[in-house]
DNA sequence: CGCATATTCAACCAAATGGTTGACGATCGC
DNA sequence: GCGATCGTCAACCATTTGGTTGAATATGCG
């Protein structure tokens, strides 16, 4: 639990993976369609989707030669929940952020 | 705008970092006191804490020889709106999120 | 004053991160 | 089959991160 925060706001805490979630906002795309407007090798947004995907932030599936990047925005809930119970900025299960509460405090 | 996202994503990033704001959810705490509970030295935890307080999730307020440190969940909103404009999942100001868009996209 | 407590600073270290380039393995289209 | 395209892999590099220790700086207490 802990660890799948970690890494979900690792993966949040670089701006071009943020910058690819809010493009896949629109539509699914192709690796090579990610990169197009970042200057920046093809590798280096291979390896920032491999981030997201290991994130479970987004899912990444080959047809033929081209491999589709999808936004899978639940993963972010666990993420949205922490902070919500925090900021109670927002209406929020406050069971949901219990459960996290504690599972946090134990490691 | 950007910068400020990456240095909260970036804060909450590490466990131990979220232990120390859940611990000071409950109430203000002195750097010693806020250092206890960890396997991990003094300087460690003064480090951990300049990265909150950085980040704006937590101010420090020295009385005397003792550092006081105090959460500011408010810190915690931008990314709050951010994530949940992803998702979906809980209401949220559209308005809001529409305008964290466009800042991102422009970098 | 003199000692203990609270906290940071400085130097150092290992490991992780974000990027590069070049070679490589698939797959598509002609 | 062949050349172009899609994407990853591997090796490398610089910087950042998360931790250590030991010395230094305040401040409080008797």
């Amino acid at each position: 639990m802990t660890q799948r925060l970690d890494a979900t706001f690792a993966a949040l805490a670089d701006p071009t993976r943020r910058a690819i979630l809010t493009m896949l906002l629109e539509d699914d795309m192709a690796v090579t369609d990610v990169a197009e407007p970042f200057a920046m090798s093809l590798a280096a947004i291979s390896k920032h989707l491999a981030v997201l995907a290991g994130a479970g932030l987004i899912t990444q599936e080959k047809r033929g030669r081209v491999k589709w990047c999808k936004l899978d925005p639940d993963a972010m809930r666990g993420g949205s929940v922490w902070m919500q119970g925090f900021g109670q900025f927002d209406p929020v299960d406050l069971d949901d952020f219990e459960r996290f509460l504690a599972a946090e405090i134990e490691g």
